[in-house]
DNA sequence: CTTTAAAATCGTAATATACAAATATAAAAA
DNA sequence: TTTTTATATTTGTATATTACGATTTTAAAG
């Protein structure tokens, strides 16, 4: 009775934030700027990447929601601003996880 | 303190599983598997997809290793055959992951 | 006002992805 | 064997994504 019974509509918004997230580029991106929020010079020397393909990157996260920044001065200022992307990025990463069910399958 | 000063290449696998995922077709089967081992024939009806499309999804989470299948027959039955994707629907999908739940989320 | 630094946006070529029809394969049934 | 059922693979094509230089915007400084 139940099988796949769901609504491929309802998962259309999950599907484009993870979207956002399935670049390399992107994920680094997200991962470093939840350790320490950064301007997007610093960013791109980091990743050496052009100016404007960084830009770019940010702003697929920004429209998705997920990084958010903070104008100072003439810098701007990025900062993950989505809790369920922090918890996806933990479980992706494995950092701070506490994950394995109790019946352990190894 | 430290910037975004991970390697880009580290993240590339990573980014590989969450592509995988991040089509709404393939994100309902997933979850639609994790709670019920399904064969080709039932996703297709559900989804109301041609069967080369539904095969092709079916494929490419196939190949980053995220479901299996084994035969049963003439049929193929699938299942999600990763843990860190179970971990990361739960969070993703806000359930906690439970085989069964009859009916009950119209 | 003009200049400078930081970041965003535009134009476009290269590449990747999604889709469905057609065809192929594998196992069971006749 | 031949046929049938279930699934996979191939193929053509439309659409989307990506990368990156050039240009533009924004805000501070002179």
């Amino acid at each position: 009775m139940n099988i796949v019974q769901n609504n491929v509509h309802d998962y259309e918004e999950k599907a484009e934030l993870l979207k956002a997230l399935a670049h390399p580029v992107r994920l680094c991106i997200v991962d470093g700027l939840l350790q320490n929020e950064c301007n997007v010079t610093k960013i791109r020397e980091c990743l050496e990447l052009p100016q404007s393909t960084v830009s770019q990157h940010l702003s697929i996260l920004k429209s998705r929601g997920i990084i958010k920044g903070r104008r100072r001065g003439t810098e701007i200022c990025y900062t993950v601003s989505n809790e369920l992307v922090r918890e996806l990025m933990k479980i992706l990463t494995g950092k701070n996880v506490h994950i394995q069910g109790p019946e352990g399958k190894k």
